[in-house]
RNA sequence: GCGGACAUGGCGUAAUCGGUAGCCGCGUCAGACUUAGGAUCUGGUUCCGAAAGGAGUGGGGGUUCGAGUCCCCCUGUCCGCACCA
């Protein structure tokens, strides 16, 4: 490529047209940059500020691919953009650097995680800054470091020490709610907790501090508990709903179980309700906010309770309904395989069926469970409970289709008007019973029913009190009457369960908490934090990064892992006695603990005092736009919206929000390439062209750097691996055509472009403008090496632009013709940035390239403001330009030009007439048609009497070729 | 099953307010300069048609003087959730 532009330049007329050597200026102003410090960030009284963040990547192995850039490119822009607009930008970079891929790299070759990912980081920043990004590398922060993760663990023992109080609507401290107890108990307080506990001032001062701390745990926003956890036993650890898809872990998709263990948790169900109302005010896509809402899943209904027919002193049941209006419909009762009372209501007969049942179900995985969905299952226990309203006896039963995690894991079935319902009476027997129809009055037999009706429309009918009124209506009266009769209450209930926070992993922030207690015994051990003063709580150094041979996890080999109460300091695990000296938490953080709170950090990243300063937490209040994937909607943009929130009700946030505005990046997809082997030989590859029957071959991935515009090198491919060393073709035109599929850009199918080979090619610039010039950023995108000739030829033409020969350079006098092109491009390309369109902004440069190109505009006014626009894009060769006319200092540091609105009159033309109407309308007129020819065959036509009634028109807007519009 | 987004030339896409559909780029065709071209430059390129002309934004209907854009129905693709009562 270069020594063809070379001998393209010996052959040039004018010999004294410069080489656009990027890779030369792209190195030599990355480092003139570092140097200068020129995206340094500083807090500036009075300045306009703008903070512009990408999601910290996670340092992998295998280093970035094209489509990490995406987003890194269009922030980059949109700061640069802003700087150049005046305002004071924050645009921070750092890693996200613990997490599990490190960790099991770690297992399989005893390399140190914390070695593999300094080396990561090292090959990532290499990479980035190849691209020319204006980051601000002072403030770099990273999730293992433990001037970092100080306070990741300070912001845990804050959560720990909190409680969520619904009345003040906010996180109060745990210390109010212990003064609360000893002074009235429960009496009067609504708060967020695990189970709804009631107990007297006295009762509470009786307890001892083993026992309070046990209830107040059923408070506090970190809390320890025996909970169902998605356990991955291939990882060794407990993971996150957001971390298992389809009962198999994200990260390398094992198999996950259901399974009771101790962990801490996160109690971000107490800010479910203001997690989906706040969604409204953000700046966010409408899709990504409905996927948020779905996966809090709020649900409003009641809470009814269910005696059990002759049930002694076995309590009742309590249930969750979306549809309190169809209890006269309840036919039967369900409960989870898990559901506590199973034990005690089950009569004798029934015993060893149901006992039977609990064990199959509570054996099943997940991915049985969830791939059998449509398969009904389930016995009876042969009690009854009572219908409250109606004192109907009605059998109760036990299924897998009712959820343990949701509501209280019991329903009341109407199997007339709910499908799951439906399908279970139906496959043994039971009654059906409309309650609601779409007429008044209107029943059929549900026997004759292939479905139930779900819909809340229509009428309740069979409805005693209800019967009649509208399906809305008899919700209300219903709930109203239950309330009365005090055997229920509205309530609201959502899918989002509370964050599982422990992981049993080594290579993630350990829990800066101890264990307290008289015994060994895990179980009746306290926990506490360490004193703030102590922090960071560092990880301790150990040698195996697998669990222990007690099924501990890893921190149970580290060698000093134990809290000296005393001295306050880590000691060695051997001195725990229980008395001064108390085992450490042996779980660490999940990876969204570290990426929760750290575009916070970013503010002042350096502070050793504090999370952040309120001087720098009030002066960048929140970040204004935030680029990233939409893969973490469930996940990290829920955690660090929680996690914000807990920390404005501190008083430590500015703002209730963290992201004022987001745009996800679509993923850009690999374009993969095949061969076809033929089924018969082996070694016999046969052109696409020439594939009669796709069931005779078989299709392989061949790497795409030995095909080009899917036409194979034979030689390279031979050599590739050796399986291919004597591979035979049958060609068609002489040529080997490969197949082709768009799929996911990944090493295993040989389709990953990396960015190093492009930029070397043609250059940071050329490739971030590319990156662009493929489409929408939101959009999903194959990625092509094919149009990338194009964006780089017009780099090259823009270059060219500015090598005038001596005789004319940067002195002449601008025409208005250029005027117009660069104020029209001034205009546009302001335009498109404010709406993130950068795709139409690199087609606009084009555009004003080839204008100015054939104008043969040499004038610096307005050439030198044109840099100014380039410079977001393609801030290399706009700053080599810039100095190359003689300007002093970085164009990253000038000043966006103004449209002069005086060059952008349209080529259409307007004929103001006076007339008061509002109608208008078309007609077809010759191109060159004057205003009066316009009027006159407006007049002339048939219907201008009719379209007019009698009056002149307004305004003519007149086309030129076509059309005109006229307004009356 | 529920929810969301999208559908425009051979390809990626553009059309910002309901007002000339197809900008810009790729590919391709023709030409120029060349010993040569995977360099550079010029011109053409939605489809049908020799042309005049006609058709045309997944399909069908509607609103409107006017619809790629708004409304209804259908089809297809992508994404999210998925026994959530």
């Amino acid at each position: 490529m270069q020594k063809a532009s070379a001998r393209c330049g010996a052959h040039n007329v004018l010999s004294m047209i410069k080489e656009y050597n990027f890779n030369e200026i792209e190195r030599r102003w990355q480092n003139a940059w570092r140097e200068g410090g020129v995206y340094r960030t500083e807090e500036v009284e009075g300045a306009r500020h703008c903070y512009v963040l990408d999601m910290f990547p996670y340092p992998s192995g295998a280093g970035l691919h094209v489509g990490h850039p995406l987003g890194y490119i269009a922030s980059d822009i949109y700061a640069r953009y802003k700087r150049l607009r005046g305002y004071n930008v924050l645009h921070p970079m750092g890693y996200d650097a613990y997490g599990l891929p490190a960790e099991q790299y770690a297992i399989q070759t005893g390399q140190h995680p914390a070695v593999t990912t300094e080396r990561n980081v090292a090959r990532y920043r290499e990479q980035l800054d190849k691209l020319g990004f204006s980051f601000d590398w002072d403030r770099e922060v990273r999730t293992c470091d433990p001037g970092y993760y100080k306070w990741t663990q300070w912001t845990f023992i804050q959560l720990f020490k909190s409680y969520y109080d619904n009345t003040a609507g906010k996180a109060l401290p745990i210390a109010a709610l212990e003064a609360r107890f000893a002074e009235r108990g429960t009496e009067g307080l609504d708060a967020a907790c695990t189970e709804v506990l009631t107990f007297t001032a006295d009762e509470w001062k009786g307890w001892n501090e083993g026992k309070r701390q046990e209830v107040l745990m059923n408070y506090r926003l970190a809390y320890l508990a025996d909970i169902a956890v998605n356990w991955c036993s291939e990882l060794g650890t407990v993971l996150a709903n957001d971390e298992v898809v389809g009962g198999l872990s994200v990260r390398g998709g094992y198999p996950v179980e259901r399974k009771l263990m101790r962990q801490w948790s996160l109690r971000i169900t107490a800010y479910a309700e203001r997690l989906v109302k706040d969604l409204e005010h953000l700046d966010w896509t409408d899709s990504l906010k409905e996927i948020q809402r779905n996966w809090i899943g709020r649900s409003e209904g009641a809470a009814v309770w269910f005696p059990l027919a002759d049930g002694g002193d076995v309590p009742d049941f309590e249930i969750f309904t979306t549809r309190p209006d169809t209890i006269f419909g309840v036919t039967f009762m369900v409960l989870c395989p898990e559901h506590e009372m199973i034990g005690k209501i089950t009569t004798a007969e029934h015993r060893a069926e149901v006992e039977e049942y609990v064990a199959w179900a509570k054996n099943r995985s997940e991915r049985e469970r969830q791939a059998e969905v449509k398969r009904v299952s389930g016995v009876f226990t042969g009690a009854y409970a009572l219908n409250p309203l109606t004192d109907e006896k009605v059998p109760i039963w036990v299924s897998d289709y009712v959820l343990a995690g949701y509501g209280t894991g019991a329903i009341m079935a109407v199997p007339a008007h709910d499908s799951r319902d439906f399908a279970f009476a139906r496959r043994f027997g039971l009654p059906i019973r409309q309650v609601v129809s779409l007429e008044k009055d209107a029943v059929s037999d549900p026997a004759t029913w292939t479905e139930s009706m779900d819909a809340k429309t229509g009428y309740a009918v069979n409805s005693g009190f209800v019967t009649g009124m509208k399906v809305k209506d008899a919700m209300k009266a219903v709930i109203d009457r239950i309330e009365e009769k005090g055997i229920g209450r509205r309530t609201v209930n959502y899918r989002l369960r509370d964050a599982i926070f422990s992981r049993q992993r080594y290579w993630g922030e350990p829990f800066p908490i101890y264990y307290k207690g008289e015994t060994a015994d895990a179980t009746r051990l306290t926990p506490y934090p360490i004193p703030e003063e102590c922090l960071p709580l560092e990880l301790p150094e150990v040698t195996d990064f697998k669990p222990t041979a007690s099924g501990e996890p890893p921190l149970g080999h580290a060698k000093r892992w134990a809290w000296d109460e005393a001295n306050r300091a880590v000691v060695a695990t051997e001195c725990i006695d229980y008395k001064t000296v108390f085992p450490l938490e042996l779980s660490t953080m999940p990876g969204f603990a570290g990426s929760s709170g750290y575009y916070l950090r970013y503010m002042d990243p350096r502070n050793n005092e504090e999370y952040f300063s309120q001087k720098a937490v009030q002066y960048w209040q929140q970040v204004d736009l935030y680029v990233g994937g939409a893969e973490h909607g469930t996940g990290h943009l829920i955690y660090a919206r929680f996690w914000n929130k807990f920390l404005y009700d501190l008083g430590l946030a500015a703002k209730d929000e963290p992201f004022r505005k987001l745009i996800n990046q679509g993923m850009i997809q690999g374009r993969s390439n095949f061969v076809y082997r033929s089924k018969q030989d082996s070694n016999l590859y046969i052109s696409k062209g020439l594939v009669k029957d796709m069931a005779e071959v078989t299709p392989i991935h061949v790497d795409i750097n030995i095909v080009e515009n899917d036409v194979l090198d034979l030689e390279l491919f031979k050599e590739w691996r050796p399986e291919f060393k004597d591979a035979r073709f049958e060609l068609e035109d002489g040529k080997y055509v490969c197949g082709w599929e768009i799929e996911k850009m990944s090493k295993s199918m040989y389709n990953v472009q990396n960015p190093d080979d492009l930029v070397e090619r043609y250059g940071a610039d050329t490739l971030r403008l590319y990156e662009m010039f493929l489409g929408p950023v939101e959009q999903a995108k194959p990625w092509d090496t094919g149009g990338i000739e194009g964006v780089h030829r017009f780099l090259k033409k823009f270059w060219k632009l500015y090598q005038g020969d001596e005789t004319v350079s940067g002195s002449e006098a601008p025409d208005d013709a250029s005027l117009k092109v660069l104020h029209q491009t001034i205009k546009k390309v302001t335009d498109d940035i404010e709406r993130f369109s950068f795709n139409t902004s690199v087609s606009t440069f084009m555009i004003c390239c080839n204008e100015l190109t054939s104008l043969k505009c040499r004038s610096t006014e307005v050439l030198k403001p044109l840099l100014v626009l380039l410079a977001p894009f393609a801030p290399h060769m706009a700053e080599e330009l810039w100095h190359e006319l003689g300007e002093e200092g970085s164009v990253c540091q000038a000043q966006w030009p103004e449209c002069n609105e005086r060059y952008l009159v349209e080529d259409t033309v307007n004929y103001p007439v006076q007339f008061n109407g509002k109608m208008r309308f078309t007609l077809a007129l010759p191109a060159a048609a004057t205003q009066e020819e316009a009027l006159a065959a407006v007049m002339a036509a048939p219907e201008s009497g009719k379209w007019m009634g009698g009056k002149e028109p307004r305004k003519v807007i007149f086309v030129p070729k076509k059309i005109i519009n006229i307004v009356c």
